[in-house]
DNA sequence: CATGAATGAGACTTCATTCAT
DNA sequence: TATGAATGAAGTCTCATTCAT
């Protein structure tokens, strides 16, 4: 009925940030099924029971964990898109690496992996993931490309199926990195700067208008 | 040492094929761990005991369908490129259309979002996988890729990230055929005829050799 | 798929049996929250996963237990009623001690008291009890003040509530015989058959038509 | 060694009150057992902790709310039969609708449901609630059938027995009326004021003296 | 060959009680 | 006095695998 005690509030404050960055390495590798929540915990340092105490369910965890990692991401790349001023080759560029950088690096991106392997078992957290992530990224990288066709600079593609073929080479490294190369598993070596480099090239050269005259 | 009785043996014969057949669309359904052995001998119509009897664990069974559904398929491909007399253009979009009737239409290609998924859990089972299936196919569109180049069609590119550039649009919508388009989820919707058309269009302006004096 | 072999069969044909009576006392001595899942099995001699096979739930269980040893009773106490032929005063001193005998001696009369006791947490369970046992017996007893009252031998009473109160102590001493009087709890010692008796009497007594002139 | 500040004196005489109305409708809803010390807590607007401060288990909190709201009842009702002065069929009246409605109308009778329900599981609950609550109850019904006997008024029975001939339909009502009359079941309905009525009319019938030359 | 009853480790979740603040 | 975060034992239910028949 008082204001708690300072001490007891920081720490109150403090156990979710413990218990998400606890979750989310777990849940990466795991898979959400697989991820048991007395690990969760142990990872996190508290019991068992703390956890529930902050997340009712591990649904509840999961959910929390993505919407505490993405909402920032997202954010910050709209504004990137908003307030270019370059062309939109170089845009382009920026989101992808961008992206590399802050997503595929990182553990977050792992999330689009769990997500993919259990929609059919847990629709409901693939609602939400698809809510909070997918759609903001998606109109992210169709804004660009619209962008780019309205100054000019892109040929006038299907605005839609072209963001998806921009975006999934990226998805696709995200998944690799999170998957086969977290594994001692001989044969899908890759080096995704170079795919990227690659894709990103590709992409440039793909969309561009052509000079006059030349096919 | 009589032979067996000849019903007996079409049996004993049918019995790993009916198992099989059960045990892919679940796979695929709910992933490695999530499907039930006993749900396996149910589709098949044999008893539990039965399917210990053909498949030691549930990890034999696994491979099992991978080996039988994927030896054909990269055959045939393998010979498609080989005797390929044409444009590598058009043999490149051979092997795209190609894969996307055989192998992302069907059940097969929703083994690759499985052993993605849980690569981490059973790091066995995705190294066979990899053995099987992702080795060859790699080997399949760099051979392509190379004649594109070596016949002057394609411009110089690194031939092994290019590869994986070319196939991640594939894999990216097959995964998303067995997941969030197998389910009732809001959001991420794509038409895969039209996101491969993109990319196959983006393929062809971006890696062929421009006529001199065009940038 | 064949025939399952004859000692296997009466296995599986047994075991409901043997749990149902293990768990018959327990749920009357703990009640159904404090009933242990893997204490029923245990007292069954067998594993907790064996009680799973055969009753998906705890409340599957209960309610198996209530049908199998309820079904029975209000069948025969219906044909009671319907081939009686004597005086009705001595049809319901049969019906009590009928009741007596059977339902509140044995194990089967402490259901009761865990419907009582649980109703307003689990609501299902208790409409099925009431559904399978609280109304067949209803109309035993109304059936019986009713024929009392058609043939000339009970004064023109409230059926419905009068069947309530011929019932209550019989309950009372059920719920009593398998609460206070199952501990010891010094101080609510009651003589069930004297009860009874002073029951009977004042029913008897009560219900009866009075000899004209007489008060 | 100074006196307590009023407001922090008054504060710790009324907590106790509001512990105990907290903790009665929840224990009569949900029974022992099944009620959460922290349900209680927050309904009487303190603290888990506070609850330990005052009542240092869950099962002292019970006692306390049995003693708390019983003891002014058994009093009350000892006094009307030591000051009666009419005819014992009328006390008896009086008692049992003074019963019905201070004790069965109110939540106070709910803790008999409770207390049956769990005695096996608490026999130490229950031994403190019969000899609060019980036996004095016992003895008020003895003593008022004990008077009818000794004025002439009732025929010669079982004093003991017929005591709790008489409460128990009482009791029964009682339980009915905080198990399946408080819950959405269908089926056991019953019209309260309608069995005590018959209950009433078959008591004062089948046990008052007959008049001379009567069956 | 085939069966399917049986097992038991293990996962999620709840809650009485404690104790540092 | 009062708080409420923390604990951990306990309970329900699942499922891969075995083995007697």
């Amino acid at each position: 009925m008082d204001t708690p005690h300072p001490t007891r509030r920081r720490r109150k404050e403090v156990r979710p940030q413990q218990l998400l960055d606890a979750a989310l390495p777990l849940f990466v590798e795991k898979g959400f099924a697989a991820t048991r929540a007395e690990e969760v915990a142990r990872q996190a340092g508290v019991s068992k029971g703390t956890l529930y105490l902050y997340y009712p369910s591990k649904e509840d965890l999961f959910k929390a964990v993505v919407r505490h990692n993405i909402a920032a991401l997202i954010g910050e790349a709209g504004q990137a898109v908003a307030a270019a001023s370059g062309s939109t080759a170089e845009l382009m560029q920026a989101l992808l690496s961008g992206w590399w950088e802050r997503v595929a690096q990182s553990q977050v991106g792992g999330l689009h992996k769990v997500v993919l392997a259990e929609v059919r078992n847990f629709p409901e957290l693939a609602q939400f993931y698809v809510d909070e992530v997918v759609r903001p990224a998606r109109r992210l990288f169709e804004s660009m490309i619209r962008r780019g066709i309205e100054r000019g600079e892109f040929r006038r593609v299907d605005v839609s199926a072209t963001a998806h073929a921009v975006m999934a080479p990226m998805i696709f490294l995200m998944l690799h990195k999170h998957s086969f190369a977290a594994c001692p598993v001989q044969g899908f070596e890759l080096d995704p700067q170079a795919v990227l480099a690659a894709h990103a090239d590709i992409l440039v050269e793909g969309l561009r208008v052509r000079a006059k005259g030349c096919p």
